[in-house]
DNA sequence: CAAATATCAGGGAGACTGAAATTT
DNA sequence: CAAATTTCAGTCACCCTGATATTT
């Protein structure tokens, strides 16, 4: 006899197995995110891009995706797409010539703030049970985790 | 001039962003668990309907799949992968004949103590820089986040 | 009739590998 | 020469949609 209500919820092991949890709620972190964020027709990658060009100014494009973690594969892609929105700029590097200096544009600084905004809505939903210490909480833990990983 | 040396570390914007957080970490997750279950030929999802299958017994593929997150069209050839290696049976319900019953093998629960085995060590792997009620803090947030998302 | 199940075909985004051309 | 950068071609796992045949 196959059980018909309530079959619904996740074997113990996996809600103890951290690795399952991380990736499960990124499958629902993932979907708000991208939700939220093509209701201004942008993409996750885009805050990532115009968040290190405003922190740490103009860089190359390998210099970029090492700052946010994307390949430098697609790389070309993402910069073409938000180059075509204007919102960042690519020009060749003089003092080397295999580099292209991305910069963004006043343009891709006010479309940052508007990010800004939407991923903070997202972040309300995404973490509602949580109360605001238990979000800083899971943010530092998180930070802490990939810090050891990404550059250690 | 592009900034030659250090130039990995991500922006403040990105490293106080939970999302963003949640999403990076578990990309980090899933190549130490995806490195560790090719070590005894195994996938992430092996894992997944093998402890449902043990803790609540034979199901239909669409319970299965309700349970794990696992959408039903991708149970077919995830299913057959693992009778395939005899880990568990499929078997036509007699009482309903829409359905399939999936039972787990004896073999199935011994590889399942493998399994067990090797994500231990991921997991410690994954949240080595965290102290152990550190660990159980973040497993606990994050199981939080889950049931509210994908149960409430 | 509507709803659930198993199955198949296929798309789409993300992470990745390998190789080529250019430049340092 | 080795190493870094940009680019392209293509793979792969994962998540998802839509459609179909069958059964309840």
């Amino acid at each position: 006899m196959v059980d018909e209500t309530a079959d619904s919820a996740a074997p113990a092991r996996l809600m103890t197995t951290p690795s399952w949890l991380i990736t499960q709620t990124a499958t629902h972190a993932h979907r708000f995110v991208s939700e939220g964020l093509a209701a201004v027709d942008a993409r996750a990658y885009h805050y990532r891009l115009l968040a290190a060009l405003e922190e740490f100014g103009p860089a190359s494009q390998a210099a970029l995706g090492r700052r946010c973690g994307v390949d430098r594969s697609d790389m070309v892609a993402m910069i073409n797409e938000l180059a075509d929105r204007k919102l960042l700029e690519r020009a060749p590097d003089p003092s080397d010539r295999r580099r292209n200096i991305i910069t963004i544009t006043p343009a891709g600084v006010r479309q940052l703030r508007r990010l800004d905004d939407v991923l903070a809505e997202v972040q309300d939903v995404l973490l509602a049970p949580l109360a605001a210490e238990e979000r800083d909480q899971l943010a530092g833990l998180l930070a802490r985790v990939l810090r050891h990983h990404q550059y250690g």
